[in-house]
RNA sequence: GCCGCUGUGGUGGAAUUGGUAGACACGUUGGACUUAAAAUCCAAUGGGCCUUAAAAGCCCGUACCGGUUCGAGUCCGGUCAGCGGUACCA
């Protein structure tokens, strides 16, 4: 017995890529073109190795295995971004330093990793906790820190108590953690901030030149959120020299502003409020304060508001307009305050219907007492007029030029542009993170200088949070305490750590020169490897990770540190691997069938029914059904209870009457669940091989795509049939007696070639999944051959290399030829020997196939010597016989399309 | 609500610039091999109609409605559904 045996031939060749270091990158070599792929850095999590993982691995394998063959120096390298708060929560519950957890899943991961294949230069493994690295993320926050990027805030923070850390808004989700689910309040802090507002616009523009795909670069423009507009000041009535600064992307309707609105923490809010008004707007206030932004979210549709008493002057009317404070305005957005326009913004409008404000028309069009009219195209300003100034007749855009214009050579405001994008919350209460470079002396912040980095984390005793904000390192007085060693004043250590975005932004520059003691990366190599050509990873970091390296990269670019403006040229992101399509029944407590209809409004105990596929059909109205003739099979019952059941017969006579609706669909892979696939199990009963290669057959990588087990266990029949294509099985596992090294003729020939092409394009296109079939359809061709020509076989484990290393590894070898298919140059495909002899026309009649001609081609695109032939064929002449030719298209090589009409 | 993406057989998907819809797989059915099973191999497989049967033929069919075109899965307008992002951003 000789059979294919995935076992048995994959951790040899593991071995000896390692022993060869055959992935090794050639730092030296300048004389071949770079590419530089890389993965999304991942965090080695306690539960090791999930399907999504080797998605995108498999397809920067594909890419970085394909690219060396083509003669491409090629760096793909592999790490840790271990920092993290998993680590640290393990440690609080078993007291384990989180390093000893972290080396430990980075063991399991690696290993994981390795049993994979993956073309790594494990040379250049990095890891973001060691003090190696993190010396220069280190370094890195220093150089911000010098470049006034980095700044102490008190600022509201999410506080959340049970994780006993403060979360970025990003880590918030309705108003809960996004790690637990916990609650989240809002309280003020001292924190780390970082200035990406400053990078903003180039954030912004330099979008243009990365060939991302374009649902990401709007994600992130839409992250930004850049709105134009302008700054207007309006005075205090009664308040001498007190003025509301606004910012407004509609400088169009001031003269419809007719009350204006303070965010609940402006500071005008205390100065202004009547007496008469003050106990209600304390309490209002107060309110607001105390709310998450949940709450806030919550009361979206029931604005509420507090008059100050105050007024505001229009600058543009004259007017006096009520000042009012709600908290529909934020204090983070603009300047806190806005001019309410309530004829033209739908939330102003609403508010003003509530609190019987007036509504004034300044841009005709609408019906402004029935709706706010927003709609700025083909609209003209009315009622704008105070003497000065007149926007009257005028187009939205024109009448903001002009009001501007005015403003400005009033000095009552000017042209302003402002960005939802707010500055990085940097600062985390934790332990297992970077420590930050500073030191307080005074209670001014001080830089450590760069000669004492990397400033190391010291050991705890124990990781419980303090209860209070601060993070457990506040609790080590003797690392706390400490001197300036400029002045030998006593100082404290900043107690923060950084957020484990810090170790992600910038290691793609870590990967190019591992070792380097002199900064992040040394200039020349930097200037030969970056940019990153190919950058794959999971959406869930389209905006926050790559708006966050990039503003790193940016900073290091304009500090010399780096040669180019954007660190990632290419990204594709890889779409989520859900679990396999359940189908399942919905029963009510009193027996009814639900369907997807009465599902959304049932509320009760629900009885869940799992079928097979094969005991499921579809109906007529696009949904699935029970199959009747398959009911009585066995049925998986989960009660209401959770107790789950394996049944026959579960449905009775009277159940089948009507059709039971069945619900068909796949859910993202979770542990409650029960439907995550461990990738061990399939490399364990499949293969590495078989694994990479249904994880790229499965579908285009971008998109999100169901397992299936039996998918699985296709490709693997695949690699089976690929096997006894070249080894004989019933003997002493030789070659097969087929294979022979003898000339292939012009058919086999047009076979190999037609793969090399269709594989090749597809790795450069991405579309792995039909370059697969295209090995398919191969190997199916060449099973029917009496001879397989060794040189093709040959040429065929070539193409088959990047998707399955193993097998082609080991099929290589016993083809007898030397050292690694890797090493070897990818193949060239001929197009002479692409070209049939013949070709073969549809031959169409008003649009329909009626026949098909095959003619020599030499005739091929001949007009008139192929109209001639598609009119005898029989298929077509009964449709021509009593009928009248209108027209005849002829596209050469393509199609024949005879237009008649009835005669 | 707003923005974006996606809708193709029983299932995953293919059709790269408008040119024979369903490649390649899975599943199913029938057959071969086998004491039997597994494995493997062969055949059929979008739906319907016609026919004793076969060969052949015809009609319908890419979420739905409409349009452009000799020709539309592909382009345009509208509708619906699912998924993702975002949410008082002035």
């Amino acid at each position: 017995m000789n059979d294919y045996k995935p076992s048995q031939i994959e951790p040899k060749w593991q071995r000896y890529w390692d022993e060869h270091k055959t992935f090794k990158t050639d730092d030296s070599d300048r004389s071949k073109p770079k590419y530089y792929v890389l993965d999304m850095f991942p965090y080695p999590s306690g539960s090791g190795l999930h399907v999504g993982h080797p998605e995108g691995y498999t397809a920067t394998d594909i890419v970085a295995r394909y690219k060396r063959m083509k003669g491409f120096n090629v760096l793909h390298p592999m790490g840790w971004d271990a920092f993290g708060l998993p680590a640290e929560q393990y440690a609080i519950k078993t007291g384990t330093h989180p390093r000893i957890t972290t080396e430990k899943n980075i063991e399991r991961f690696k290993t994981q990793l390795k049993s994979l294949g993956f073309a790594y230069d494990w040379d250049r493994e990095i890891n973001t906790t060691s003090p190696d690295y993190y010396r220069w993320t280190q370094w890195i926050f220093l150089q911000l820190y010098k470049k006034g990027l980095a700044y102490q805030a008190d600022v509201p923070v999410n506080w959340c108590p049970e994780l006993g850390t403060v979360l970025a808004n990003e880590e918030v989700i309705d108003g809960k953690s996004e790690v637990g689910g916990f609650p989240v309040i809002r309280r003020p802090m001292r924190q780390w901030m970082l200035k990406i507002t400053e990078y903003a616009e180039r954030l912004l523009e330099d979008l243009e030149e990365l060939d991302w795909s374009e649902s990401i670069k709007l994600m992130q423009r839409n992250w930004i959120g850049k709105s134009v507009g302008a700054n207007i000041t309006f005075k205090v009535a009664g308040h001498e020299g007190e003025e509301i600064r606004v910012f407004t992307t509609r400088p169009d309707t001031l003269f419809g502003a007719t009350y204006m609105v303070l965010a609940p923490e402006h500071e005008l809010v205390a100065k202004i409020t009547t007496d008469a008004k003050r106990a209600e707007m304390d309490a209002y206030v107060e309110q607001a304060a105390r709310k998450s932004d949940l709450d806030r979210g919550e009361l979206n549709k029931n604005k509420t508001g507090v008059f100050t008493g105050a007024y505001a002057v229009n600058p543009a009317t004259g007017e006096s307009v009520p000042v009012w404070v709600a908290d529909y305005v934020l204090i983070t957005y603009g300047t806190g305050a806005i001019m309410a326009v309530p004829g033209h913004d739908e939330r102003d409008w609403e508010f003003a219907k509530k609190y019987g404000l007036e509504i004034r028309e300044v841009v005709a069009g609408g019906d402004v007492s029935k709706a706010a009219h927003t709609q700025t195209e083909g609209s003209a300003c009315v009622n704008s007029d105070n003497g000065e100034v007149s926007l009257n007749g005028l187009a939205v855009d024109e009448a903001k030029q002009r009001i501007i214009g005015w403003l400005e050579e009033k000095g009552l405001g000017e042209g302003a542009v402002t960005y939802k994008l707010r500055d990085w919350l940097f600062s985390r209460q934790r332990y297992w993170g970077e420590p930050f470079p500073i030191i307080h002396v005074d209670g001014q912040p001080k830089p450590l200088s760069e000669a004492d980095l990397p400033l190391t984390l010291p050991d705890v005793e124990r990781y419980e949070p303090s209860g209070t904000p601060e993070s457990p390192l506040a609790g080590i007085t003797d690392w706390v305490e400490t001197t300036d060693p400029e002045t030998g004043k006593p100082a404290r250590r900043e107690t923060n750590t950084m957020p484990q975005w810090a170790g992600s932004c910038w290691y793609y520059l870590r990967f190019i020169d591992p070792d380097y003691t002199q900064g992040p990366v040394s200039k020349e190599k930097e200037q030969y490897w970056m940019p990153v050509d190919l950058y794959v990873g999971g959406a869930e970091h389209a905006v926050l990770h790559l708006l966050y390296a990039r503003f790193w990269h940016k900073v290091l670019y304009d500090l010399g540190v780096v040669s180019t403006k954007e660190p990632f040229y290419k990204l594709v992101n890889q779409g989520m691997i859900l679990g396999e399509v359940e189908y399942t029944v919905y029963r009510a407590e009193y027996g009814r069938f639900l369907t997807q209809d009465d599902l959304k409004t049932y509320s009760g105990e629900l009885t869940r029914i799992r079928l097979r596929q094969d005991q499921v059909t579809k109906n007529d109205a696009e949904g699935y059904e029970l199959d009747p003739s398959r009911a009585a099979e066995p049925v998986t019952v989960m009660h209401p209870n959770g107790k789950k059941e394996e049944m026959s017969g579960y449905f009775s006579d009277a159940d089948l009457k009507q059709a039971v609706p069945v619900e068909a669909r796949s859910f993202k892979m979770s542990k409650s669940r029960g439907n995550v696939i461990n990738p061990d199990e399939v490399v364990k009963q499949y293969g590495a091989d078989a694994l990479r290669l249904y994880e790229m057959f499965m579908g285009p990588l971008e998109q999100p795509k169901p397992w299936s087990m039996s998918g699985v266990e296709g490709v693997y029949r695949f690699l089976k049939r690929v096997w006894r294509l070249m080894i004989d099985e019933e003997g002493d596992g030789g070659l097969h007696p087929l294979v022979q090294d003898v000339a292939a003729d012009r058919a086999q020939e047009k076979a190999l070639h037609e793969a090399i092409k269709k594989v090749t394009d597809d790795i450069e296109g991405f579309r792995f999944n039909t370059g697969i079939s295209a090995l398919m359809i191969f190997v199916n061709e060449a099973m029917q051959w009496e001879q397989r020509p060794l040189g093709l076989m040959r040429d065929f484990l070539l193409l088959l290399s990047p998707y399955a290393p193993h097998l082609a590894e080991e099929l290589w070898e016993r083809l007898g030829f030397e050292a690694s298919v890797a090493e070897q140059p990818w193949p060239e495909y001929d197009p002479a020997k692409l070209i049939s002899d013949v070709k073969t026309y549809a031959v169409q009649v008003n649009g329909k196939v009626r026949g098909e001609i095959t003619l020599p081609l030499s005739d091929a695109g001949d007009k008139e010597k192929v109209l001639a032939l598609a009119k005898e064929e029989p298929g077509v002449a009964k449709y021509l016989k009593e009928a009248q030719i209108v027209k005849e298209v002829f596209v050469p090589m393509r199609i024949v399309n005879i237009v008649v009409k009835p005669a």
